[in-house]
DNA sequence: GCCGTTTTCGGCCCGACTGTTTTCAGTCG
């Protein structure tokens, strides 16, 4: 994780030139830098080792350089300069959401401030008073700001966003002055956690809308109350923004705010260079400014010669030069997936009996659904014994006879027990439709070692599907060590597929982590890991990350229909 | 500090809201 490394210590220094009030232009460097770091799939010291780091955007001959030096001693000199030359303390000071470089810096000259704590003291005390500008309000808001700190901004995780969305778009669709209305954001690029919600609506009558938001019953706190754009918070302490703008101004509205900022950067810098300037508004002339583009996005990418990027991919992580190019790719859609590979039954810990969750899938449109109890040594999940999954195989056979155009595959998710080998026979395992293989215990062994198990698991021939490969919970538990460049190489050598594990708290392999599978040549698979018959519909969590990933259909298990499938399965078992 | 259909210098995305201000700086997204 040297790439990390470097992102911190690039954005430690962002944050250092920010108070000493260097110029801005060479900040935002640094932290272009670090975001691109912080989203490399390559191997960074195999850049290294090429020389082609400067193939990394916003990086080139200086901090390629700086990357060098972190790689191979582990330090870097110029932030170590600027740490002895920036008090800790004044740094701490500007992650205090409300106070930037220059609040801090003036206060910490002032007052020698010591830890955030100490300034908590000093605005109680009204001391912050005697610094020319400071009155009540923003006594008041550092102290809010301080108490946000405090509390710790956790990230809500993506279905949690959503469902709570729907509480405020709801009441403003309800609205008679409101024409359409859109989450944007992190939210609707569908990250896989969300820091705060933006929705956006049309409207000619912006106040009453405001009005309406800032008094909704879910609002705790008014943060801003503007004309177009107001700011709440829940009793959770979940940041809301609102903005209006009129209909015509829509589609360049939805770009802006939707992000993500380093995607704007570009394409507002790409807008300059074609004579053009983009802002909320929509898309204008330099000379003269006449406006040439607003109501919908894709007028406005149309100015800039690209075809409509989806909100997935706006991370500026390729889809410009992929869209100038032509060759954005055909992500995956619901209407693609033909089945859910991941389910739980009443045999072991589910909920539901086998029938129900199969009319449940038939329902949602699949051809087939794999039943995937877990196996034996997963005693406290009711882990099936060998003779329990014989018998559930007889079932399973029967059921089948009850349904058209539905196919129940029969399958098991089985233990990669802690030395690789897997929790049933190969006879046992040669009788299954497909198998997954997943880990589920002595989650701290180390890398070399975790590596080398689940390696072994993928290249026995029954084993189709490795599910959540990497074992996270989000915000509970961290991913297992893995190698997991050397696991996607392995996969795709093997014909073994990776799960996108779609249960809201996993989302594993992550948006990252997927497309360094599938440029790898490693084929995913989505799956809900269901346990009871709401979990079906997560599959669109899963999904989110799959065009996350730039995922196209034919990377997927479940576009094949059932023969396609069955094929693909029966061409690694006869390797 | 990066970068180029204005290419080795001179630009670098753009605007809303707040607070304390009388014209704007600071912060945020």
């Amino acid at each position: 994780m040297k790439q990390i490394e470097a992102a911190d210590a690039f954005d430690q220094i962002a944050d250092f030139l920010e108070l000493k009030g260097d110029n801005p232009f060479r900040i935002r460097a640094y932290r272009r830098a670090a975001l691109n770091l912080r989203n490399l799939t390559e191997d960074l010291e195999g850049l290294i080792k090429s020389g082609s780091l400067e193939t990394i955007p916003g990086v080139g001959k200086d901090l390629a350089a700086k990357i060098q030096e972190i790689v191979s001693t582990g330090r870097l000199k110029f932030l170590e300069n600027l740490k002895k030359e920036i008090p800790e303390s004044l740094s701490s000071l500007m992650t205090i959401p409300g106070i930037g470089p220059k609040t801090a810096k003036r206060v910490y000259d002032r007052f020698k401030v010591k830890s955030i704590q100490h300034l908590e003291d000093l605005v109680k005390a009204g001391k912050l008073r005697s610094l020319p500008g400071f009155q009540e309000k923003k006594e008041q808001n550092i102290l809010r700001g301080i108490q946000l700190l405090k509390a710790g901004q956790e990230r809500m995780l993506l279905g949690v966003a959503m469902a709570l969305a729907g509480q405020f778009i709801k009441p403003l669709k309800g609205m008679p002055e409101v024409q359409r209305v859109s989450v944007a954001g992190s939210l609707r690029r569908c990250c896989e956690t969300i820091g705060d919600l933006d929705i956006l609506v049309t409207s000619k009558k912006p106040a009453k809308v405001m009005d309406r938001f800032v008094s909704l019953p879910l609002v705790a706190q008014v943060q801003a109350h503007g004309e177009t754009k107001s700011s709440i918070r829940t009793a959770q302490g979940v940041q809301v923004d609102l903005r209006v703008v009129e209909p015509d101004a829509f589609g360049a509205a939805l770009v802006y705010f939707t992000g993500s900022k380093a995607h704007n950067i570009r394409i507002r810098s790409l807008a300059n260079r074609l004579g053009l300037t983009i802002n909320e508004y929509g898309v204008f002339k330099l000379k003269g400014g006449r406006k040439v583009a607003g109501r919908e996005e894709e007028d406005v990418y149309k100015t800039l010669g690209l075809p409509w990027i989806p909100p997935e991919l706006r991370e500026d992580l390729g889809e410009l030069e992929a869209a100038a190019k032509g060759r954005l790719p055909r992500l995956v859609e619901m209407k693609d997936l033909k089945g859910d590979f991941h389910i739980h039954s009443d045999w072991s810990d589910g909920h539901h009996p086998i029938e129900d969750l199969a009319r449940a899938a038939k329902a949602k449109g699949y051809r087939y659904m794999l039943l995937s109890d877990h196996s034996k040594s997963l005693r406290v999940a009711g882990g099936l014994t060998e003779s329990e999954l014989l018998e559930q195989m007889r079932e399973v056979q029967k059921l089948n006879r009850r349904f058209q155009s539905f196919r129940i595959l029969m399958g098991a998710e089985v233990d990669i027990l802690p030395d690789g080998r897997m929790d049933y026979s190969d006879s046992l395992l040669a009788k299954l439709d497909l198998v997954i293989a997943a880990v589920h215990s002595a989650f701290k062994q180390p890398k070399e070692a975790m590596t080398r198990r689940v390696i072994q698991a993928l290249t026995n021939r029954y084993v189709t599907i490795l599910a959540h490969p990497t074992a996270r919970l989000i915000g509970e538990r961290e991913p297992i060590q893995l190698d997991m460049e050397e696991v996607c190489k392995v996969a795709s050598r093997t014909g073994t597929a990776l799960e996108i594990n779609c249960y809201t708290q996993r989302l594993d392999l992550n948006d990252a982590h997927a497309r360094q599978a599938k440029e790898l040549g490693a084929k995913l698979v989505l799956s809900t890991d269901t346990h009871s018959l709401d979990q079906l519909n997560a599959i669109g969590l899963g999904l989110a990350m799959a065009r996350r990933a730039w995922v196209e259909p034919k990377g997927l298990l479940n576009t094949l229909g059932l023969d396609d499938l069955l094929a693909w399965v029966s061409k690694k078992r006869n390797k």
